[in-house]
Parts: C-alpha cells; sequence; structure tokens
DNA sequence: CCTTACTATATGATATTTACATATATGTGC
DNA sequence: GCACATATATGTAAATATCATATAGTAAGG
C-alpha cells in the first residue's frame, strides 16, 4: 500500500518518505568509524552506508563535520593527496570519545522506547 | 560530564540536550492509544508519557493530532464535557490502523541500525 | 464577585534538522 | 578538449521541534 501525505505548504500530496529517522544519528556514526582511524568526508561515506545502514547525503555529511568540528567532537587539517584532489582529513578529539559515550547511552534508551512500543503493538494484534 | 554546543546562529555555548529522538515517534504512539478507545488530546498525555516515555509537548500534541487528521490517520469530533470545557474526540481510522503498520516496520529497522551500531560501539571498546 | 487553579484547545514565533540543488576544483582516461 | 570520478562546500527550502502565549469553561476559596 501506498501512503500518501498532504504537502504542508500548498496542500499538494506527496508519498510517504521513510519513517523511523533518528535524530543526528550520523554523528556517532561517523565517531564510530573515526574511532578505527583518521579519515576524510568523502571517504566515510561508504563506511556510513555500510556500518550505519545510513543513506548518505554528501552536503550534510559535510555540513556535520564541520558543525562537529565546531563542538569539539572532531579536529580537521588539510592532507595531501597525490590522486586527486587534497582531502580535510577528520580525527576524534577527548571531547568526542566522551560525546560517543554519552550518545550510546541515549540511543540505548531510545532502543528501550522503541521496544516498549513493538511489545504494546505486538500486544494489539494478538488481542 | 556537561557537553556544550556551539549555538549555530549566535555562537553562544549552550548544555547538549537530549540526543537520539526519533522523528515523529509521538505518532504510532498516538494511534497505538488510540487503539484501545478513542481519546482527546489532553487526555492522551498520560498514556504517552507512560507508556511511549515521551516528554510531550502540548503544543506539538495538538498540531500532530490536526496533522494527523489532514493525513487520514484519525477523525475527530467534538464532545461535550459536563465538568470542563468541551473536548476534540480522536478516533482512529482505518488508513490510520495500515499507517500504523507501516509505521511499526519503519521502527523495526530503525531498531535494528541502533542495534547495528551499539554492536560496532561495544566492539571498539573490548578491543 | 474576584482570584486562582486545573482542564482543554489552539496558534505565533523561532530554532533545529534534513533534503535537494548547485558551485568549484583536481586528476585520469580517451 | 571532454567526460567522469573524486573532493569539499554552500544556497535554499522543507520538515520538525521547542518555547511562549492566547482563549475559554468549571470549580473552589475568600
Amino acid at each position: 500500500m501506498i501512503f500518501t501525505y498532504m504537502c504542508r505548504t500548498c496542500g499538494c500530496s506527496f508519498r510517504a518518505r521513510d519513517f523511523g529517522n533518528v535524530e543526528r544519528f550520523i554523528e556517532p556514526c561517523i565517531l564510530l568509524l573515526l574511532l578505527r582511524g583518521s579519515s576524510y568526508g568523502y571517504g566515510l561515506m561508504e563506511g556510513l552506508e555500510k556500518h550505519c545502514g545510513e543513506k548518505v547525503d554528501i552536503g550534510n555529511l559535510y555540513r556535520t563535520l564541520r558543525r562537529m568540528e565546531a563542538d569539539g567532537w572532531v579536529k580537521s587539517e588539510w592532507g595531501k593527496n597525490k590522486v586527486g584532489p587534497d582531502r580535510r582529513i577528520y580525527t576524534i578529539t577527548k571531547n568526542g570519545r566522551e560525546f560517543l559515550e554519552v550518545a550510546a547511552l541515549s540511543l540505548i534508551r531510545t532502543d528501550k522506547l522503541i521496544h516498549r512500543f513493538l511489545e504494546g503493538f505486538q500486544k494489539s494484534k494478538s488481542a
């Protein structure tokens, strides 16, 4: 079945998009990847899609990395690239590692909420 | 430890807020509650806080209910209230029940992503 | 009657996050 | 020179969340 929504501004109808996205889930995913070794925006994409199941918007990824640097979770420096354009190499910071711990705790809490919902949902089916 | 963020507009520092919220999680939670019986905005609050672990913003709740009605997941009508202001009573629709099924599937997918992340995170700790 | 409080719905304004499009530049293969 | 993959970045708009405020019915206390 196809679900349609009403456009909030013009009233037109459009198909339902993905539901259940976790806000800024990409940030802890990035930090987890950087824990294994420093990397750069474009190079992180494959890892994000594989290990975090993200359909990554590359523009959003770059902006997120710059924001994370402003927040102090990562730091960056330009690295020379022989076979293509230079890369901005990101490295996780001590603050970033600590934030990763906190984010993991929050995600455990989120996981519990989802489980509680799914349990209630299953019960409603069996009743 | 207290995490601080930079304000995106003025550059000031502020404490990190909750992380890991699921987008529009309140919608399937509302539908699950309405499955048990019709209810109204103010009355749904307690159930939402108890069963869905939501810290409910009442303004957001009312706006969400109106949006869900526009989307066709619920329908409403005014009900007389002897002991206070009248209530707008919401009832789940057939479309709403079907959307609840789809939302549950999406939440299962979200749950898997979180698990994959947490597994990777645990591995990084034991290594 | 007046004030306070709880119930009940609703909206204004703003902040935050995400999505889609586009700009710019380097190096490779043809 | 041209198309293509790599690489970073920003402009704009849409969607969502947050915080504050407006309005009104009823009940209790003074």
